[in-house]
DNA sequence: GCATGTGAATAGATTCACAGCG
DNA sequence: CGCTGTGAATCTATTCACATGC
């Protein structure tokens, strides 16, 4: 049932699996067969060799000459991610992140489906979003046993993001994708990824400033190299 | 006016100072006048080096056997994150994201303004949100002139990214950050880093997957894609 | 012939460990 | 003496280049 595990994969690798998995749905819906690492390259925006070192670790699931099966590639990365499950997840804080992404439709097509919601302040608490209504936070470690609960996203305000965490974890929850603007200390075997929207703005901020209408654009992470900058 | 720019800052320390900016924004709340490497690497959930090698890239800005002056460390980032100006924001896009991301105070107080809200979709045109009312986006030059843009958000469904990017660096714009789940083809000098949820979500899952054994915390800042957003 | 798969080379980031200095 | 600043060592990731096998 779990992946074969050939190699252990690197994070760097883990990271663009997604990556290649949208840009093969993409190739699936045009009725294209196969794909070259070249071509894929293309699509995720990386570098051919990266593909191919990528997909190496998955196992050998190319052929020579030829390139990638689609269809076989796609299944071969939704396993590997664990995305053949559809997996339950609870949004804690419905104010107008947790609610946009309580609205959100966009998570079940991708493996995700939201269970529950739950939220501390009373006014929230009974409300109505979508077919889902929203409870207290109290309730979580019950709520999370019932829906067999492993992954939970904090959309509160960052003051409430540690407790909402410890609850989390006491409840059973071994992932947690946090949006509060606050480090969490969680457990070992509890995996964290945080989005920070200041974050992201302020090093966007830091090439922004080193421009003014030279060089050095910065780089979401895939390619590119920054150039030299000109001293002032 | 510009900082100094002593050494190249390497992206990961980049991605990084706006967490230890964070960090030093609580501890001056708490009156303190000085901090370690050590103290700040736990509040930044770092490790003490990397924290003393990250600001020696922003120069000698410690003591030795004292630490850092928080006010005057405080400043230093704040510069070279380009911080010490508001930068004026577009949002494009106000489905339930793209409002949730208007609604939510928390950028003026890193640094950012958000000064125009943008939408293709008549219906949306003209609404107020805040103190702004939604503009079309066929008007997204002169407004980015007028208000003095640099950076813009995408926060549409991924079918009309590219063309929202197109049109904002035609209106002058170097620096997008982008919540559909696309890749962006942009000019070398424009900027961009995306932010897309599925894509956590789905590194979740892997390392979940994996249950028990190992943890394997990815890292927050740099790479990530893959999809995201926008709501109809 | 052609595109994969992969060792080897290179580049980048992290951590160590200690010299240097207040 | 304590803590910064930093070269050196290590670890991780990327890219190159070509042998391999369809």
């Amino acid at each position: 049932m779990s992946a074969p595990v050939r190699h252990r994969i690197p994070e760097a690798t883990v990271a663009r699996l997604p990556v290649y998995l949208r840009s093969l749905f993409q190739v699936a819906e045009a009725k294209t067969a196969t794909i070259s690492s070249e071509r894929l390259a293309e699509l995720a925006g990386v570098n051919a060799a990266k593909v191919r070192k990528d997909l190496s670790f998955l196992g050998s699931y190319g052929t020579r000459g030829v390139g990638y099966d689609v269809e076989y590639l796609l299944f071969q990365i939704s396993r590997e991610l664990g995305l053949t499950q559809d997996w339950p997840v609870v949004i804690v804080g419905l104010g107008n992140l947790g609610l946009a992404l309580a609205k959100y439709g966009g998570f079940e097509a991708r493996g995700f489906k939201i269970v529950a919601l739950v939220d501390a302040h009373p006014g929230k608490v009974g409300q109505e979003v979508g077919d889902l209504v929203v409870r207290h936070v109290d309730e979580l470690s019950p709520i999370v046993a019932a829906e067999r609960i492993a992954i939970g996203i904090i959309a509160t305000p960052s003051s409430s993001a540690q407790d909402v965490a410890d609850r989390l974890v006491a409840a059973g929850v071994t992932s947690i994708l946090n949006f509060a603007p606050a480090r969490l200390d969680v457990p070992d075997q509890v995996s964290v990824r945080k989005v920070d929207l200041s974050t992201e703005l302020q090093i966007l901020s830091f090439y922004q400033q080193r421009q003014g209408a030279m060089v050095a654009p910065p780089r979401p992470g895939l390619e590119g190299a920054a150039e030299e900058v000109a001293l002032a």
